[in-house]
DNA sequence: ATGGACCTTCCAGCACACTGGAAGGTCAAA
DNA sequence: TTTGACCTTCCAGTGTGCTGGAAGGTCCAT
């Protein structure tokens, strides 16, 4: 299978299929007698797996150590589990941000009504901000 | 004022406020006969009105546009209430998906802890992501 | 033989807001 | 006088996940 058919089967493109290989999520394929690369059929389910993973909101990065765990031989559930702990507390805190965040824009456009724009300075730009 | 004295003064670095220079938020000061930078004293309120601004989650680039219309003589006060509004429905954007997002993980996660580690596959890397 | 679709490598850039470091100039105090 | 703290410019890198393009090789159909 080449770079090309694999990238259209598994929805992505041969731009990045090689990108992951430089970066270890992909294995280096064997090559055809004119330096192609040759992927085997399980190239795909492997390429799934990394969407997956991407889906989850996992970083390339904590992707590929699950990889390494099953390239090991050994069943990275553990591992997987632990990511996924950790992944949802960084939601919890990003979401907790943005609350936070989302009441300061509150508050700032609230004020940004009930003040009279003729009471601004150009000094401080804008009073409201 | 020189540059070191206005960030610390500001609470930033010279380095951060020479490329506030650069990218056009900050005037190119007057320069002492030796060639050192010369802030006057009102520089300080726009560095701290860069600072509010980004406390609201807003860009550089969208900082920019309201100091670049009250350089221009007019009040921002109405593209500030625009970029806030725009600021309010792009966090709510983010929060929605990061709720979809953590269903989605929370999901993952209980299939965890359901299945059975002995069912997974190699090929497939990890049944329950 | 020639055109077009594929493949190869390598280098460079995107957005974002800085940050690090080199190589050099300036100034005040000890 | 020399040390150290400033200042200057310019170039390059950080992290993330690609993406674009150049320059060239390969293969198949016409």
């Amino acid at each position: 299978m080449r770079i090309g058919e694999l990238a259209a089967t598994a929805g992505t493109t041969p731009k990045t299929l090689r990108y992951y290989e430089s970066v270890g999520l992909l294995p280096p394929p064997q090559r055809t007698l004119n330096g192609y690369r040759d992927y085997p059929e399980h190239a795909i389910s492997r390429i799934d797996f990394i969407r997956r993973g991407q889906s989850a909101g996992l970083s390339l990065a904590r992707i590929g150590e699950i990889l390494r765990i099953r390239d090991d031989g050994q069943a990275p559930c553990a591992h997987v589990d632990t990511l996924l702990v950790t992944r949802l507390d960084e939601i919890d805190q990003q979401i907790a941000d943005l609350l936070q965040l989302r009441q300061t824009v509150t508050q700032l456009q609230s004020a940004s009504r009930t003040v009279d724009p003729a009471t601004c300075q150009a000094e401080t730009i804008c009073r409201y901000l």
